[in-house]
DNA sequence: ATAATTTGGTTTATATTATAAACTTATTTA
DNA sequence: TAAATAAGTTTATAATATAAACCAAATTAT
């Protein structure tokens, strides 16, 4: 009947991130700190969260003397964000 | 670009309560129960949430000896289903 | 030069929420 | 009449989301 929904997804913010990511396939912290209106604090924790179960991987380089934390997609998140999308519909779909 | 999430809808359960009666438009305790395959307790406390932001009505009434729990959903629930649902599309849709 | 502000975050504390366990009351069934 | 089942509710707990407080480095203003 209704689907388990991946209570990693299932969070706007964390949702939000990861939907900016399937599409732009990498992001700079403060970019989607800004499309997501989301404060700093907040994003650093979910950000945390995604990388822990791999759906993200996270690189801290440098841009000229600024630090830049790059997020990008990884195949699992890929493929749970799919997933997820298809369990949503089963709650979604008029039966 | 992101809409916000109506929290009261944004929940696993409270979700596939609202599904079951956007398509049913009324549903008893127990079936609800069983198509969800929520415990009685965490079903009762989401249904008195909704409830309590008029997005159901409840009625109690008796079926023979037993009490009966009947769950309707409003307009405004109604109203509110469309919306999040619109919203979902927000973060869901490839940009 | 140095004080104040901004940038780019992380850590920690709090408040909310979801969820199940424990309980209640009435009704069947053994 | 004792045990089990039905139909819930109340209460306790554990997880979660979120922002506030904090930190370090770089930039801008005085």
């Amino acid at each position: 009947m209704f689907q388990p929904l991946d209570p990693l997804l299932h969070s706007e913010l964390r949702l939000a991130i990861m939907s900016l990511l399937i599409s732009s396939d990498e992001a700079e912290f403060p970019y989607i700190k800004e499309q997501t209106g989301a404060t700093a604090g907040n994003l650093s924790v979910q950000i945390d969260k995604l990388l822990a179960a791999g759906y993200i991987e996270v690189e801290k380089t440098f841009k000229g003397k600024r630090p830049c934390t790059l997020c990008r997609i990884s195949p699992q998140g890929r493929q749970a964000f799919v997933q997820y999308v298809e369990a949503l519909k089963s709650y979604l779909e008029v039966k």
